[in-house]
DNA sequence: GTCTATATCAAGATAGAC
DNA sequence: GTCTATCTTGATATAGAC
């Protein structure tokens, strides 16, 4: 599963970089089509003849996002002892430093439409693979790192407890190795 | 733990029922002071005479909410064979049909000074009280919960999955009883 | 406890000139 | 591909009169 040549021309490219640097910076509010142009010294009238709306910016980035995910998380399968801890390391540390980005891409349905063909699929292809395509077992895991990642980034998880023990516990138990 | 008695004036009260339902029914969009004044048929600008500001109304909403989730999961859990899947079903519930208060609550770090004292507390007795004390336990299982709710209120829970099927493998799988 | 008036700020998007 | 000018809409909040 490769990723598809971009379909971005080389100035909405420009455009969803500065976006993206700006949402992670300063998340979604800082992400202003008005604060992206003064960014790239012109007006923000101006970006509409690189992109239709705010809407397909957001979709880039999505796309991207998912894309990046699944990246990292299939680098962190390479020469790993236990390919599901991995992934969940990597994907814990993929949403903890970009919590924004993690919150675009999950806090609503994906408008398939708008997202670059295959990104969903690449995002969650190392997961699949180590799992041998157990997609009951791969949902479970999901909910539970969902759930930990969320609460982590959005200052909900409670001080008295630690963090990785947590993760690990979950996992184990979730696996079904308790 | 019993509640405390209710610190707003009737008139603020008024105000918080009307944000909650406007909160309800339209998201945290469809609440702006403009908007909840014309539901009560005055101005915006005389709901400050009632209420700090905006977010002391997010704190009054958060409060009331931390006190259902607690009343809903403490109801379940009688006569409950199962105390703990109980819980989690009214849990998953509450979460369901308010979504919005649900995202309200959870986004961000509490504004432990601004809530009424002992809500949060309120909120998680039930579990407590079902793991005899067990927090870390508790918090595994908090996770998967947040994790799957978030899922399905987001709209990114799986078509292909069962909901129900993965809540029991999820909390059978942490609690051990797999 | 409500009002009017206002301050302050920001957003997404389009038309049409150059 | 950029500009100016503009439309449309909305937000939280305060001062001071009644």
């Amino acid at each position: 599963m490769a990723r598809p040549p971009d379909h971005l021309s080389p100035r909405a490219r420009e455009i969803v970089a500065v976006a993206r640097r700006l949402l992670d910076e300063d998340g979604p509010d800082g992400v202003s089509m008005r604060r992206i142009a003064a960014e790239l010294g012109i007006r923000a009238s101006s970006l509409y003849k690189h992109i239709a709306d705010k809407r397909a910016l957001e979709n880039a980035m999505i796309s991207d996002g998912l894309f990046e995910q699944g990246d990292i998380t299939r680098e962190a399968v390479r020469d790993a002892e236990d390919p599901v801890l991995a992934i969940a390391m990597a994907f814990r540390r993929f949403a903890v430093e970009h919590p924004h980005l993690y919150r675009l891409i999950t806090g609503r349905p994906l408008d398939q439409g708008g997202l670059v063909p295959g990104a969903e699929e690449y995002a969650g292809a190392a997961l699949r693979e180590a799992l041998h395509g157990d997609r009951a077992l791969g949902i479970t895991l999901w909910a539970f790192a969902h759930g930990m990642v969320m609460l982590e980034i959005d200052g909900r998880f409670p001080v008295y407890a630690d963090v990785e023990v947590v993760w690990r516990r979950g996992l184990a138990g979730i696996r079904g190795d308790a």
